[in-house]
DNA sequence: TAGTTTTGCTTAATCGTTTAAGCATTTTTT
DNA sequence: AAAAAATGCTTAAACGATTAAGCAAAACTA
């Protein structure tokens, strides 16, 4: 008792952390003890476990996670890499990959690469330093050199991909159907009496917009239209670029009645445009964007988009981190899950019906 | 030569990760003499630390985090805690932060705390946990409890708030002007000749929306501009509250000419229920908001706002940790910066001369 | 030439936790 | 009552990097 209470007099002057050795000392058994009782383990009384979580609590002790990490080799981190955090779509998967590791005892370290490469490595390494025992990415516009994630890999550290991944890389991957997803949009602008369908498309290196513009030209067909190659354009789908392909698209002898734009970013700034110039839409032109970005529910008129299931994507991303962790290294299989998305028609391609805004 | 070579092969077979001790048996010097090597100790002659610097390549050394952070009681990583990463602002903030952070051999950990107290306690525990040499944090609007702040500086670790802080916790701080920002606010809208202005305030305890609130009371009295009680209104400031507030506003008998709404959000809201009823703006009401959120320039009448400098905001931040960081736990003084913002005018409280789109 | 300084390493302890191995007791089984 | 099993710990060696202390050998000084 006596003892004790010099303990606790020394850590609070000294501000000096309390560890297991200290609480070991108040007990007077060992640290390894300390540990096990922490650890409920079956091999300690009841009785020394019950005093060890007093004491422990009393010296206010809390566990350094360093050591513990150094010694199991595992940090109990999981390194998540998006391009930006401020849209809604990541910062919700974001929440949902959060929400579900941390059940699981794991936290997670959240970088942003900004779209830019350069970023994207440093984030890589920063990652790895960090120890973390898997990465959850989402890829960088910029990003077509997959060597810093072959180095992952090289690792044997758990990589999962979402969203923006890459058909190259042979690892997990989230998505959503962005083929299915074109189609739902030719066919919704179709039932609007659109013939002329332009596509404002993104690069087509990445995936996920190769996947948009296959889809987009294979709907067209379905529906008996033809492709025509001056409506499909590849853009880098900023609001600034947005506006000067739907200036382009605007400038042709046979201009379009409906415009597909693979990114809400890229469809305001088409907008923009059309508001200016006085063009009815839907009437005139019917628009339709991609991601479904809270602005696109502010804008005038309200912007018809494909809404996908980030909640649905992160804890799907989660779940396959911890299918790797559990699974002791042996016979990794891949997983690739790709979930349905939703098209939300509002007022930019609906020329039928008013509609509530959403 | 050839005892490299079996390493090598070692390594890559076994995918174990190389230490400082597979280069000092490859050189068949001390694992001291690497670790001194890498780190350009003077002591070691420039023929070893280059021969380290090759093996090292060559067996693809990363050294292990934990281990130093454990040895050195530094980890390292600076943790911050934001409301929301979904917004321009803390997106923007956090960006500086790491830059100035990672020149300086930091990395930043992002939490979010979802505006909700019981997971930024529970933030904020996973930070102290990974063992953070420091936090920079954004309160929730819920927190009013500030035992958990008080546990940080308790552990002797310094921290940082940032636009949503607190009057009563004795620590650093980075914010804006508000009570000068609503002056701007008040003065620009007198100069459109409105008579009665109304605000839409944030919660009185929090920090900043009082500072709001208060200015708005002083700017009217020095504008000689009655305060009509009925005008104050507090608001949780999301979208929906300031429709809810707005309609208020609207069915009061003695309507105002203006509104100042503490939140973008919240001005939404307002401007949306303006827009239903047909009011034109701002010719009937004119709109301010607050904080320059990437919509108020996409939505029809763009709103006038307030921009912080969210850039300078996050480097201030991360440069005090810094300062922190280097001093020896000595004298530290405590710093308040308040930076000046700048108000956005655009169409929403404009009457006398278009404005073009910001 | 003897003494001092500098150079270039090595040795060994340390950070705090975990864990395999071991060793008395006590309890249970035959 | 002897053998086997279970209980409740302890000991000591890790995990990988850092660092104070020390020790030869080389270089310099007087």
């Amino acid at each position: 008792m006596l003892k004790r209470l010099s303990k606790y007099i020394k850590k609070l002057n000294k501000k000096k952390k309390t560890t297991i050795k200290d609480i070991a000392n108040v007990l007077n058994i060992s640290p390894a003890a300390v540990s096990k009782a922490l650890h409920d383990d079956s091999r300690i009384s009841k009785k020394t476990k019950i005093a060890v979580r007093q004491v422990a609590k009393n010296l206010n002790y809390q566990p350094n996670h360093l050591a513990s990490a150094l010694r199991k080799g595992k940090s109990n981190l999981v390194g998540v890499i998006v391009p930006k955090t401020n849209s809604n779509f990541f910062s919700s998967v974001i929440q949902n990959i959060e929400e579900v590791l941390n059940k699981e005892g794991y936290n997670i370290i959240i970088t942003q690469s900004n779209e830019s490469f350069r970023k994207e490595c440093n984030n890589i390494d920063t990652l790895l330093f960090t120890q973390v025992d898997g990465i959850i990415a989402s890829m960088a516009n910029e990003t077509t050199d997959l060597e810093y994630y072959e180095k992952i890999k090289s690792k044997g550290i758990p990589l999962i991909l979402f969203d923006r991944g890459e058909n190259d890389l042979n690892v997990d991957y989230i998505g959503i159907n962005d083929y299915d997803s074109s189609h739902m949009i030719i066919n919704h602008l179709v039932e609007q009496d659109c013939k002329r369908i332009a596509h404002i498309g993104g690069y087509k290196h990445t995936r996920i917009f190769n996947n948009r513009i296959r889809g987009y030209i294979d709907a067209l067909k379905k529906n008996k239209l033809p492709l025509d190659e001056e409506l499909l354009l590849e853009s880098s789908l900023t609001t600034e670029d947005g506006r000067e392909k739907m200036i382009h698209l605007l400038s042709l002898k046979n201009r379009p009645d409906a415009v597909y734009v693979a990114g809400d970013y890229a469809a305001l700034g088409a907008l923009q445009v059309l508001n200016e110039q006085n063009i009815k839409v839907p009437q005139d032109i019917a628009l339709v964007g991609f991601g479904n970005e809270p602005f696109t529910s502010m804008v005038t008129p309200t912007i018809s988009s494909i809404k996908q299931h980030s909640g649905e994507i992160g804890k799907q991303a989660a779940k396959t981190f911890l299918e790797h962790a559990k699974t002791t290294d042996m016979k990794q299989t891949l997983n690739k899950i790709i979930l349905d998305a939703e098209l939300i028609i509002r007022d930019s391609s609906n020329k039928k019906s008013p509609v509530k805004s959403t």
